[in-house]
DNA sequence: TGAAAGTCAATATC
DNA sequence: GATATTGACTTTCA
């Protein structure tokens, strides 16, 4: 990446930009808060990143997205010419984007990036040209393919080589993409409704049992709480109001910073958190949404668990800090939820369904399921001294 | 050292 | 053909 920026298509583009304005947000940054420039300022990406003001990512993405799609250009030109990222990446990145907060460094970087290009006034010129450029190119080479008798395209990517990296001369069989059957995916749905953090004998099991790869299953478990993790970041923002972080409702300076993030729900905390977030006017029930299609089904077929997915994602995650992700960023406080009107509430007195209507029920419901929370994370950690699979509630 | 974050790239879907 | 999804992998971080 380091040579990416060096050679970078984007610093050279944001060279031309306007230099930055004034930012009368004092920091916090809009959709439109000007960043300084590479180009002018010396500055490469990564101290750009470091320096930048907290950017409103989903503002961003809206805009860019936007953009794209008035102007007709597609997120592979965009991905490989700006962001120097794939498609699928792109796509991902536009579709969910993760509060600023909740990224690091390397994951600031490309919204910096889409940030100077929206700033850039003749970027979607550029682009243009860059997309005239591409297909002269791809005409080049069809008539000349063509005249070949060859074809244009997977000259070098095609689905006998490795990441379209080797030529024919060193070919390598390709692995064959795993790909999960309906049932498999259920099953390992149920799996991590019962253990988000399976043990490595659960894992053989499960994989003996689906017959995949262990790796195939750890990876999968990886997978799905990542982005379980990122659906409800989606959902946070949502329903904090519509528009970003950096909007009303949802203030990024009240978030936790990096160093807070642990995915705590410790009980303790959690009470504080909660109530910085109904300060804020956030719904907790809303949140439910984010698992309707991961996990609210599974959970039903796996008999309900006390270990709701977000749950044990926070609790297993380490301890935050006052500003940690769980009050913040919202995850603690789905758990919450989900301990709150899953099985785990008929064992205690928290409403099994339904929104409290009332400000001081719903308090004293949230108080009620942090402690539920608490008593989980420490019966799941003394569980996991001993054989997990015996594990009973 | 294990989990999370970030990304790629094959494949599915629109 | 463009975009979305997702299994796999690498890097980062606590």
């Amino acid at each position: 990446n380091i040579l990416f920026f060096q050679s970078d298509p984007l610093t050279s583009q944001t060279s031309s930009l306007k230099p930055p304005s004034d930012d009368p947000s004092g920091g916090e940054s809009q959709p439109g808060t000007p960043l300084p420039l590479p180009g002018h300022s010396g500055l490469s990406i990564q101290e750009m990143v470091a320096m930048s003001p907290e950017l409103d990512t989903y503002a961003i993405t809206k805009k860019v997205k936007e953009v794209l799609t008035d102007n007709n250009l597609g997120q592979r030109l965009f991905g490989e010419t700006i962001l120097g990222l794939t498609q699928g990446s792109v796509s991902d990145l536009l579709a969910r984007p993760k509060p600023w907060h909740k990224l690091s460094l390397k994951g600031r970087e490309p919204f910096v990036r889409m940030q100077l290009w929206l700033q850039d006034p003749h970027s979607v010129e550029k682009l243009m040209d860059m997309k005239r450029l591409e297909k002269k190119a791809y005409m080049k080479r069809r008539l000349s393919s063509l005249s070949d008798g060859h074809s244009v395209d997977g000259a070098l990517v095609g689905p006998d080589y490795i990441q379209g990296s080797q030529s024919p001369g060193q070919q390598h069989l390709k692995k064959p993409r795993v790909v999960l059957g309906p049932e498999e995916k259920e099953a390992l749905k149920r799996a991590y409704q019962q253990k988000p953090y399976p043990s490595p004998k659960t894992i053989e099991e499960l994989a003996s049992q689906l017959n995949l790869k262990t790796s195939t299953v750890i990876n999968w478990f990886h997978n799905y709480r990542s982005r379980i993790r990122r659906e409800l970041f989606i959902e946070e923002i949502q329903a904090a109001g519509g528009v970003g972080p950096g909007s009303e409702g949802g203030s990024p300076s009240l978030r936790g910073s990096k160093s807070g993030e642990g995915d705590s729900c410790d009980g303790t905390e959690s009470e504080g958190t909660m109530e910085t977030r109904q300060g804020l006017g956030i719904g907790l029930e809303d949140h439910r949404g984010a698992f309707k299609d991961h996990d609210m089904e599974a959970e039903s077929e796996a008999g309900g668990s006390n270990n709701s997915p977000a749950q044990t994602d926070c609790t297993t995650s380490g301890l935050g800090g006052p500003g940690s992700s769980c009050g913040q960023g919202g995850l603690g406080l789905f758990s919450l939820t989900e301990a709150s009107s899953s099985s785990s509430a008929s064992s205690t007195n928290i409403p099994a369904s339904g929104p409290a209507r009332n400000p001081r029920d719903n308090n004293l419901r949230k108080k009620k399921a942090a402690n539920l929370n608490n008593i989980i994370h420490r019966l799941e950690k003394a569980a996991s001294k001993e054989d997990p699979s015996e594990w009973e509630f």
